[in-house]
DNA sequence: ACTTTTTCTTAATCTAGATTAATGCGTGCC
DNA sequence: GGCACGCATTAATCTAGATTAAGAAAAAGT
């Protein structure tokens, strides 16, 4: 268990690595994304500090996520092998969490999903550019752009 | 720790229901689901023979999903304290089938989402109705139906 | 301070999938 | 054995969001 800083762009794992780690941020942000076939990336979680951030696979499996840096940080690298402790709540939680994102991805508009983001993590939206915030919803920085403007007349 | 046996279409949990229950499946065909609102179906999960299914939720939160028997079955109901014993395993394993869902859902088309059902369970989906499948994969009985035509028609 | 690179916005066009509706096909049920 | 109901399919139309493109604004690098 060590502590390391990292910059800006800099990459903590990437897609096929072997042995990922799990990732607490003790300052800074981090995320994870998965880039497809055509190349698109496609953002699956933002951690800031206080989170931890890990791809959620079996460890000896190869990752399927970047984990890299959206600002200077500084972060705990743990084993995923301790699960001796019990971490049960905290893998629950974060069930929930994806347990809701699913539902939400299935069932709400680019609009309703971007409010409840908004809703959730009001600290991050603060930080990172908008277009990765499309990105975290599933859409693409023009669609967002223009369903913004959209809510924005209404008032 | 009990065994209780469910006719298909009798409900195991609703929404809203508190203390819900984690259900071990020991022969017949489980499914959970939302309904958002405008009142439509967007199954979350399957569970046939040993599998394990439930509100992934801490336990004293009001339930988010239905559950309920698409065939008659057999079912060991336990506690969600049982956090005793370490399950971290079997939660790490549910966390990597969701992270790949969240994954697919943002980045595949309805066909690619199928195609990719069709391989990891080609047990379920013999049992349960087309329509079924489709509000998994997050799309109408309508768009899958048609999208699988064209798929035939390329051969 | 100035240049270069990102990011955001707007607009026009395109497309995957939704919606609506009609038809045929089982298959359980009385 | 007939009938009602749930399911699948097809087709026409509609729409949210993708794509492409271009320009303005903001940030970052030197």
């Amino acid at each position: 268990m060590k502590t390391i800083t990292v910059k800006k762009g800099q990459f903590l794992q990437r897609k096929g690595d072997l042995n990922s780690k799990v990732y607490s941020v003790k300052s800074g942000l981090l995320r994870s994304y998965a880039i497809d076939e055509k190349g698109k990336e496609h953002i699956f979680m933002f951690a800031p500090e206080n989170w931890i951030i890990a791809d959620n696979l079996p460890q000896e499996v190869p990752s399927d996520l970047f984990i890299d840096a959206l600002e200077d940080s500084e972060i705990v690298v743990l084993e995923k092998n301790i699960d001796k402790e019990n971490h049960s709540h905290k893998l629950i939680r974060r069930l929930s969490v994806l347990q809701k994102r699913v539902i939400m991805l299935m069932s709400a508009s680019a609009i309703e999903r971007y409010h409840d983001f908004e809703n959730t993590y009001p600290q991050i939206i603060q930080r990172v550019p908008q277009k990765m915030i499309a990105s975290y919803l599933g859409i693409t920085p023009e669609a967002l752009s223009k369903v913004k403007g959209e809510q924005a007349k209404k008032k």
